[in-house]
DNA sequence: CCCTGATTCGC
DNA sequence: GCGAATCAGG
């Protein structure tokens, strides 16, 4: 596989996405991640930098270093601080605004989700104690107790996608426990989901 | 152990 | 330019 124009722009989009190597080289096939992360060094993107507020560069370049540590006391940075725009704008003001309501923070603390699902059509799997064995049932209230309670972003193909609680509240995770190879559930998680057609036979009536 | 990105260096 | 091997972490 080589870097098709396609490809890199492939690449540029999800790595600006935020998606990590491995996922955008298991999207391209044909490359391993560390092909991801060369070519994105490469290319010169290796700051994911989308839109992040912190601008922190790394400038640092420590020529001589010869063998030894070299005990240079750090070139102690001029930091120029390129202006404070504090609030001089509103130079000749004679008559400040009487008084702020509020200062505003920049950043509301809390995200204020609440309808990120609304109740919808998909609701996952969700055991209604119906047709499912007592022990299976007792398992996973017992599993579910000790789920790592991942969110939608923690999920890989390793961990046990099985949601707990009501999606359309704050009340609601993936159980996240290591999940049984090649299946989607961690063990007690699979037990209830995939249930032996003789063993849910007719319960509709 | 799973994963992440960063770097090096022979090709 | 490429990417496996390796490094350095979480």
């Amino acid at each position: 596989m080589s870097w098709t124009d396609e490809r890199v722009e492939t690449l540029k989009r999800m790595w600006a996405e935020g998606q990590s190597a491995s996922q955008i080289a298991k999207e391209l096939g044909g490359v391993t991640r560390n092909a991801v992360i060369g070519k994105v060094h490469r290319l010169g993107l290796s700051n994911r930098v989308g839109g992040n507020g912190s601008r922190d560069e790394i400038e640092e370049e420590v020529a001589p270093a010869t063998g030894t540590t070299a005990a240079s006391p750090a070139p102690a940075a001029p930091r120029p601080e390129p202006a404070r725009p504090a609030d001089p704008p509103r130079s000749a003001d004679p008559r400040p605004a009487p008084e702020r309501p509020a200062p505003v923070a920049p950043v509301a603390p809390v995200p204020l989700r609440k309808p990120l699902v609304t109740a919808g059509q998909p609701l996952p799997p969700q055991p209604s104690a119906n047709e499912i064995s007592p022990e299976a049932l007792a398992s996973v209230r017992e599993v579910e107790k000790r789920a790592r309670r991942l969110t939608l972003m923690e999920l890989t193909e390793r961990t046990c996608k099985w949601p707990i609680g009501d999606p359309a509240t704050e009340d609601f995770w993936f159980c996240g426990l290591p999940s049984s190879p090649g299946k989607p559930y961690c063990e007690a998680h699979v037990g209830v989901a995939f249930q032996p057609m003789s063993a849910r036979r007719d319960r509709r009536r």
